[in-house]
DNA sequence: TCATCATTTAACCAATTTGTAACATCAATA
DNA sequence: TATTGATGTTACAAATTGGTTAAATGATGA
């Protein structure tokens, strides 16, 4: 079945969403911020409902942290109170993504949802958003690695590096190019940096330091499965 | 030559983007409304650097357009005066969109260019560049090479060398040109360098060493299929 | 403010790659 | 076949790359 994750600080609105989605057969997950959607965000998330307007962390800062950061594909349908922002998300729709402007009928949201999902499944391929090697485990989704059955804190850039090459296994990665990926605002520090946090996660990775591998000449990369 | 195309309402900014970009080594066409951006937009666009703050139709609208309408995938990145619209811009990145905000960096504005270039190609309908001879099978994309189903390591010059020949069965190439193809940074190096590496790739590749043939007074080649 | 942690730079070493030179071989042809 | 220039091979030197550690800088939160 299913599964779609409502994110959505109105009690009121949420809970509606909720039980409608659920009556017409899908899984919900529902919560009440963007915190809380991303613990609650895994591999079995088919598509995320996502409020703009929330406290805390924006519906936009979520959707930038899973795509950029967990490099999560899921889609998103944006409910949005304004009108005026029509425009503007309706230009990205490209990503599978779709947007639905307050107040709307349950029934105009279903059909949407409904095409979301089949545009989705038709074109992406899923990619996994776990990765193993040996005794270790990085999930991209929530954000873990367990070694050994134990958590293993990374540091952020850490955690970015490591999702960069896990996203794309069997691919180099030049130090040129992991700065330029994640170094947005400042693409100029030096690329030994980048060795540097390769080496500390190695080392905190203990005996499945070899996870991360390296190709002299060609780059950093995490080998196909 | 990739083609970039600008829209930029602002005739400085806009030449200084063209200016620069033009001397990055990128074909550029600077236009200053997104209409005439449409008109401009072709086949051959690789990727459109779009101001958002457009007069007449918006930065927005002109992506909603291409993307909507035209079903045109070609990445864009945006350039934005307003810091706040960083976050709702950053939440799309999945088309391989990317956004920037203003003031930046020329340097800034190229690493960005560079990346999302790569990363579009990279997503891009992958034909694999496989070249094959006898047991021999070279990828270009993964950057192997299997001998009788056994991966032999070549270094960086080896594999661009061999990649070169491959990528144009039935040329000859004369060190020179090789030289001057694949040594951009230092092309003094010497003809004869070009024979050792030669005769490097030709030992890793055993029996199949004939894959790589010379012609006298012409230069190495590889056969035509 | 200080204390702490994350990040970046710098410096050193080892391993590998790359470049050069010298010598050996081959192919064309006088 | 002898000559000559182009190509193939080998050994060594130079340059580059990658791994590591320590120190400097920057960010964050009590």
């Amino acid at each position: 079945m299913l599964e779609i994750l409502i994110v959505e600080d109105d009690p009121d609105v949420r809970e509606i969403l909720a039980f409608n989605i659920d009556n017409a057969g899908y899984a919900t997950i529902a919560v009440s911020s963007a915190e809380e959607g991303l613990d609650r965000l895994s591999s079995k998330t088919s598509l995320i409902l996502l409020d703009v307007m929330l406290p805390g962390m924006s519906g936009y800062q979520f959707a930038q942290k899973i795509r950029n950061e967990l490099r999560n594909n899921t889609p998103i349908i944006f409910l949005t109170a304004k009108s005026e922002e029509k425009d503007l998300l309706a230009g990205f729709n490209a990503g599978g993504d779709d947007y639905i402007s307050k107040p709307f009928s349950i029934n105009v949201l279903l059909a949407r949802l409904k095409a979301v999902l089949k545009r989705y499944d038709a074109t992406a391929p899923t990619q996994d958003k776990v990765y193993q090697y040996n005794d270790l485990v990085v999930d991209v989704v929530q954000k873990t690695v367990l070694l050994h059955g134990k958590s293993i804190e990374l540091s952020r850039k850490e955690f970015d590096i490591l999702t960069l090459l896990c996203a794309n296994p069997g691919t180099y990665f030049s130090r040129t190019t992991i700065i330029a990926e994640l170094w947005k605002d400042a693409p100029y520090v030096l690329d030994r940096t980048v060795d540097v946090h390769i080496a500390r996660i190695r080392a905190k990775l203990g005996d499945c330091r070899d996870f991360i591998k390296n190709r002299i000449g060609f780059g950093y990369y995490i080998e196909k499965a």
